[in-house]
DNA sequence: CACTTGACGTCGT
DNA sequence: GACGACGCCAAGT
């Protein structure tokens, strides 16, 4: 399992995630080994931006359902605009529908 | 080289 | 049940 990164242990985690669905940090970081380094889940999808095939970060929230990082999207409203085009129902920063949409491996 | 910040989470009050 | 403080790990300044 060392062979891996953590950010790409992260990456190739966010691809696994089904259209329409999403999941958390905790959720992520406890998948790939790491229970408490959630903070960095997010710093590898900020750097997602910068890296290819292009990974759904959009669909990765916080514990609450609430889209944290929507500014590292370039446009704020970009995040929410990609949950609702999936079918979801976002209110302001926080996603409605999360509960009933999360998705764990 | 040391301090601060950051796409979070859990415990305590 | 809501609000606040602490803890984790890494990168940037």
């Amino acid at each position: 399992m060392s062979d891996l990164d953590f950010f790409q242990k992260v990456y190739e985690y966010c691809r696994h995630i089904p259209y329409g669905r999403v999941t958390t940090y905790g959720a992520v970081a406890r998948a790939i080994g790491s229970p408490s380094g959630a903070r960095m889940v997010g710093w590898a999808l900020n750097k997602s931006s910068s890296i290819e095939p292009s990974v759904p970060a959009h669909r990765v929230l916080n514990r609450i359902g609430m889209l944290s990082g929507k500014k590292a999207f370039g446009d704020p409203n970009l995040m929410a605009e990609l949950l609702r085009q999936e079918g979801h129902r976002v209110e302001g920063d926080r996603l409605l529908d999360f509960e009933e949409s999360f998705w764990s491996a």
